[in-house]
DNA sequence: GCAGTTTGTTTAGTTGCGGCACAAACTCAG
DNA sequence: CTGAGTTTGTGCCGCAACTAAACAAACTGC
């Protein structure tokens, strides 16, 4: 008996095997319509009416039967498909060093409530977890949706497959600390159902911005972002994160790109972390650096608000130079077909495109592979909206396995 | 009729979907009988057991039905898998400065038949292609077994989906020849049948390396090598080559490994190109450099015969130095679980293993990420190899397609 | 020689999906 | 306003690939 229905649910497991690839359709806004579903999916219209019907009744989408929508062109008006706005959603939760937030995000990346919060600098993280994920239940609570999974992202390389905290910078934890089973562990407790996962910040940017901002439609997105202090790196390849053998991947803040320049902790000279984040950008303008949580604030402020000064467009113009080396660097290795900016790098940007573009362009190999498009991010929280994706994941991969 | 004709096609090039992995799996030797076959699949025995006569009836592979074969545990012994030797055949090319080569590669990268050759180094790429694919259409000829398809490795970093060859190295071709086409062109005029594709030999090598070498069941496989000149790389990821957007990734060789070192043509100085290659290390050791298409030979015969004298010694110590570093940096940014070395850096690390692990995983961020691994080829025609791998893939993919 | 184990084979049944025909909902021309 | 043309949704049939289950085969070890 025990074995049968084991056996029975085998079969049962996979469901409709195109269900996934719909979701994930709609969810990043690709499918708008059940016509462009149906090519989307390479199916007949049979089927794909068939999997958005499944969709629709697992409360997950909603299908549009009005006829009289916006038309346009000839023939028979497409139903509309959307996510639901009642369906299910996941808690994100995001740390830094000056504060946390948590939210509940829904399909499509759609925020459907925040908690911001501040957190003193303990050294506890399961402390600090557990404000967060308090704070996120009692959103959850409040709302009166159900949550299908959890979600945190962390200014720190997390280790495969153990889930820790190598460098947590700024946040006074202890490095190796095991933050995914922590976090886990929080979830459980506060009576959040669905799994748990945690991320480096930087990479659930690059995952939030490949499926719902600046990075749609790339197939090789390269997300380079300053926090406070130091830069992370994240790559997103045919839409799924590539964070390597051991969630490792994309630490690009020790590439060279100023062989005279100040040392770094690594043992090396002159690398991104220390010649391209905010600290560098205040000291080279001559500031004075204020408190360590708000360097990113300074540091853009200054940069929008006081770029005529000489000392803070020398500053610039020196910081964008050698961010475009490191760029450069990781066009000839990732040959990615979109860069997209974050934090400090993303201000930079904006104040002298032209400049960086030449940069990377002209010192990567071959013109045609530096002409690489360079965009800002665009989402205004994304990496919480990463650590949903990450949540979201599974429900992705099969939504029937996991919604029944 | 025309309309009723395609449709139907559809259906039929689909085929049995897991023929395709099961190819895959008896190619690269990791279901040496049914059994394996049956549990690395994930399928029953009985669809297996189709999938396996149906490969069979293709012509493809061979099942040893006789019984008292090898048993070793208890139970029934299961039917040997093994490539029909028989079988069809691809056409594997490869140039580089010093010559040419060609050969039959059969499934399971056994080379059936090779013939080298020498090539003047002429400046037409049409008429070199024509040499080789014309030895080749001779061991074709010879051996009578059908061929299904064709593969070149060449030296040079070749651009997607042009398919021209951005910087042929010492081959005295333009930069930008359209190799791909050219070779196409080629193949075709010798009545060769199946489609023919051209890469990268370094990229061809991890390919290579990672089916039929030391790169076995690394999913996340980092391959550098050296030729004559320069330095290459590659990334083998969940056994599919990643060549990047346009083709272009792994370029490796500018990456900065020597703040202090000689100027590179990229633009830098201390490049990993212009500090780990044969000429670096023979000037390095302080001897004569001699003609430009055996460097290669004459670093790695001096690497070998004379590594006691202390100019010898101490060029290999700070070559190895170098290639740590740059190994170091590239595991910052991929994290692979396993990196393979060719040409010249293959030698490096025979000559001092312990040294270039130590240098990697000191300069790496975290002693687990750097204590990957690192193994040197293993086959010795990787690229030619490679080059059949190439032209295998339709078949591992759809085999039924190809081949009916 | 018999129990136990593992593998191959046969048969029946399920199912996801393509093909097809038809209905539905629009645009556009006149 | 009407009919032709176009595009989309739906119901029905059938296939092909797979699973499940029962059985047969080929070995080991006691």
């Amino acid at each position: 008996m025990n074995g049968k229905a084991t056996t029975t649910r085998t079969k049962l497991e996979r469901g409709r095997s195109a269900l996934g690839p719909a979701l994930e359709l709609v969810h990043t806004g690709r499918a708008p319509t059940r016509a462009v579903l149906t090519s989307e999916l390479g199916v007949t219209r049979a089927t794909a009416g068939a999997v958005a019907a499944e969709l629709e009744a697992l409360g997950l989408i909603r299908v549009d039967s009005s006829p009289g929508s916006a038309a346009g062109s000839q023939g028979r008006p497409s139903h509309r498909l959307a996510v639901l706005e009642t369906g299910p959603v996941v808690l994100a939760a995001q740390v830094h060093a000056d504060g946390f937030r948590a939210a509940l995000v829904g399909l499509g990346g759609r925020i459907v409530a925040t908690a911001p919060g501040c957190v003193a600098v303990m050294a506890d993280p399961a402390q600090v977890l557990g404000e967060v994920v308090a704070a996120g239940a009692e959103l959850l609570r409040a709302s009166g949706l159900r949550c299908v999974g959890a979600g945190l992202a962390v200014p720190s390389a997390v280790a495969e497959p153990e889930g820790t905290a190598l460098n947590p910078l700024h946040l006074a934890w202890p490095a190796g600390s095991p933050v995914r089973d922590i976090f886990a562990a929080c979830v459980r407790d506060a009576g959040i159902t669905g799994p748990a996962f945690t991320g480096n910040d930087v990479n659930l940017t690059a995952l939030a911005e490949h499926r719902h901002g600046a990075g749609r439609g790339a197939q090789h997105l390269l997300c380079v972002a300053t926090g406070h202090r130091g830069v992370g790196g994240a790559l997103v390849l045919d839409g799924r994160l590539h964070s390597g053998s051991s969630g490792l991947a994309l630490e690009v803040g020790h590439l060279t790109v100023n062989p005279e320049g100040r040392p770094c902790h690594c043992g090396g000279r002159g690398c991104l972390d220390v010649e391209t984040d905010p600290l560098a950008f205040l000291t080279t303008a001559r500031r004075d650096p204020g408190p360590e949580e708000s360097l990113l604030k300074q540091a853009g402020d200054l940069l929008r608000t006081e770029y005529e000064d000489a000392d803070v467009r020398n500053a610039a113009e020196a910081l964008i130079d050698r961010l475009g080396l490191g760029l450069a660097g990781l066009v000839n290795i990732l040959n990615p077909d979109r860069i997209i900016l974050g934090g400090l790098h993303r201000d930079l940007l904006e104040a002298d495109p032209e400049r960086l573009r030449a940069v990377v362009a002209d010192r990567s190999l071959w013109g045609r592979s530096g002409s690489v498009p360079i965009l800002p991010c665009t989402l205004s929280h994304n990496s919480l909206v990463g650590a949903a994706e990450l949540a979201w994941q599974p429900v992705l991969d099969d939504p029937l396995a996991v919604l029944t």
